[in-house]
DNA sequence: ATGTCGTGACCTTCACGA
């Protein structure tokens, strides 16, 4: 089984490319994010042609996520994250698809550091563990797939000098995500390349494409359960490099039946 | 130092977020 995370920065502007992915990999589960369009706006009859059922969490020029299934309707488990009635971002959706449980997840951005966008960040990632270990108690394979915006080792940056300031780099955000390892959860692509250097995302600007100035920031992240069954694991790159491409790459992960 | 996109809004151009 094969299960993908996107950030494909826009559902309307990349709709042809996003269908184009799904046509090529047919992944049996694709998790979404930053579709930028409210929930009345979502394409969700272009993928029912395609045979994907499909849940998706709207929210009005930004954000947004949704959950892609082949052959099958995803069951929402979770839409939202505990812990903060004031956060109206959509950012996380749950589901049942397949006998897994997976959840599609935008976790914000953090820009400018110091700040109240930081601040919300590091708090998102706090609820996302609380949630995460209630996750941990199903007998279900679970799988946290998405935009985390946090590289997690300087191997996951083309240059160790680049970014140092910047939320997606700083050592609390860091601390969080690496708290989700030490409460037993698998980086999948973290497993698969221990030297690092695989990128998933590349800056529209100064021709980071060109130069393969990248970096790892989306992440399938693995319940013990379904870690045990990880055979493989990768980056579409080349859908990175055509036309209205989004500056994330599908990354996926690949599990035995 | 700069570089680019996507979205939305009193909208042919800017602000914002990334």
């Amino acid at each position: 089984m094969r299960i993908a995370t996107f950030n494909i920065n826009g559902i309307k502007a990349r709709l042809p490319r996003l269908l184009e992915w799904l046509e090529e990999t047919r992944p049996d589960i694709a998790c979404l994010q930053e579709i930028k369009t409210q929930d009345e706006g979502f394409p969700a009859a272009e993928f029912e042609r395609l045979g994907y059922g499909a849940i998706w969490h709207g929210q009005k020029g930004f954000n947004g996520v949704a959950i892609l299934a082949r052959d099958a309707q995803p069951v929402e488990s979770g839409r939202g994250l505990a812990g903060d009635p004031e956060d109206v971002h959509s950012r996380y959706l749950e589901a049942d698809v397949h006998g897994v449980r997976v959840a599609s997840i935008y976790l914000p951005n953090g820009n400018p550091v110091p700040g109240p966008k930081f601040d919300y960040k590091l708090s998102w990632m706090k609820r996302l563990r609380a949630r995460a270990a209630e996750l941990a108690m199903l007998e279900l394979p679970v799988v946290l797939a998405g935009d985390y915006n946090v590289i997690p080792h300087d191997h996951d940056i083309w240059s160790t000098k680049a970014l140092l300031d910047d939320a997606l780099r700083q050592p609390e955000s860091i601390a969080a995500y690496r708290t989700l390892l030490a409460d037993g959860w698998t980086d999948a692509l973290a497993t698969h390349y221990p030297q690092g250097r695989v990128w998933t995302y590349w800056d529209y600007q100064a021709g980071a494409w060109q130069q393969d100035h990248g970096f790892r920031i989306d992440h399938l992240l693995l319940s013990p359960v379904a870690a045990d069954r990880l055979v493989a694991c990768g980056v579409d790159k080349a859908h990175r490099g055509r036309e209205k491409a989004s500056d994330h790459a599908p990354t996926w992960i690949e599990l035995s039946d």
